[in-house]
DNA sequence: CAGTGGTCTAGACCACGAA
DNA sequence: TCGTGGTCTAGACCACTGA
């Protein structure tokens, strides 16, 4: 990697930093590759810390680097792409998805946001699952599936069964009921400390949220909120699900 | 909003102060309003400028603020849905999508991701349309489509037509043929600074990049790759897409 | 012009991981 | 224990907006 001086151009330095890091990453280092530390890089490219930190930080959320604290900063291996919908209009939990459930508990307080999805009246009892997703055997995303015991009438799950078991009731429950249909939306957010924990990033690391809301008899049967890394993941859609991308 | 002081909590201060700011926003601040500027802000919670900076920017990229340069950090108004394949299975340009032609060139040089969609060889020529798409008044999105010479073939544009009028009848000739079925990616991207200028962010703003591919006669004929803000912008998909989704 | 957010500096200390 | 990235400070100057 070269030490090109900065030009006094109206570009601001870490965008132009950006960039130059950016094209040596393509030619001179390997996926996996661990860079110089940042006050090495830093005092290479003359100029502070903070500065070089700002390009850092938007080739790591453009997934091209991946930085650990106590470790060092390495060359991210290409998005893996990961289906959003792999078997297409079934409910959660059917046979082909590969989320792992978690627990599952009876919750009277859901967001506002999801309430307003299920239409349920604040204290309505709401079955609340939390599933995870594992890709290459790294952690992609997190979930939290509300289900109003309204939708499943006259069940409970046994207080016996272990915590992925009772998360599995409520998913086998689901099965029984009819999917009229379902829809989706995805934006940006940022990481809440637990999911963070779990998907072994910062608190605040950028994540794209799946919303998606299944219907059934004309009433919204449940609604999950899907939390992807968005560093390491590309969703994928379409019929297709092998769609081959070359890297950026 | 209150002043609260900060405990020594090993909790991060920007984290805290995010939190504070974000429960300020909901309790007592109206959609548009200014907030205090970022020095006055920045001493009433007794940090750094930079640390409150830190905890803007990740309400910023949560679609709570809106910062201009010049003129101040006011609340943002919750994000908008855009209908991400508004009518199913068509090329783009068919009657009912809401994107605006801009320009149509032929270029020889694709990005290499978009190469490898479109399996062409390096040096093949390929139509490209710039598109925009505007909601509610405000620019949400810009595209480049990608449309090989072979996919079209024994065409080519009047020489004579305006850029807009380019651009459509690029659009006009996918038309005529037959759409086999298409699929898509979504990713987190940041704005080059083209894309900023479009969008009115600044460059290396975040956006979610939605590349998708159609495929006609078992080839890819043509590679769309959309990119919206982040911030304002949340994407919908599904069967319905009047949906009726609260703020979070 | 004054006031805003955007960039940049040169330090300091902390939390974590690995040896 | 040492080296890493993460947090934080107190300043400075710049670029842009609007009056």
């Amino acid at each position: 990697m070269g030490t090109t001086q900065l030009e006094t151009v109206p570009e601001p330095k870490y965008w132009h930093l950006k960039t130059v890091l950016s094209d040596a990453l393509d030619s001179e280092f390997a996926v996996g590759e661990i860079l110089p530390n940042e006050r090495d890089l830093a005092a290479r490219f003359g100029v502070a810390r903070a500065t070089l930190r700002q390009a850092l930080e938007q080739l790591e959320l453009e997934g091209r680097l991946q930085r650990r604290r106590g470790v060092g900063t390495t060359v991210a291996p290409p998005r893996v792409g990961v289906a959003v919908d792999p078997v297409r209009h079934t409910w959660p939990g059917a046979a082909g998805d590969d989320w792992q459930p978690v627990d599952a508990v009876e919750s009277d307080a859901v967001p506002a946001a999801v309430a307003g999805l299920l239409a349920t009246a604040p204290g309505d009892p709401v079955h609340v699952v939390r599933r995870s997703r594992v890709t290459h055997g790294r952690p992609v995303a997190t979930e939290l599936l509300y289900v109003p015991a309204a939708a499943v009438p006259g069940w409970a799950p046994a207080a016996s069964l272990s915590a992925p078991a009772r998360a599995r009731a409520v998913l086998h429950e689901l099965q029984t009921l009819e999917l009229d249909g379902q829809d989706r939306t995805v934006e940006l957010g940022s990481a809440r400390a637990e999911d963070a924990r779990e998907l072994d990033r910062l608190p605040g690391a950028p994540v794209l949220v799946v919303t998606t809301r299944y219907v059934s008899g004309g009433r919204t049967a449940a609604v999950a909120v899907s939390t992807y890394r968005a560093d390491t993941c590309r969703l994928t859609f379409g019929e297709s699900d092998a769609v081959a991308l070359l890297a950026g």
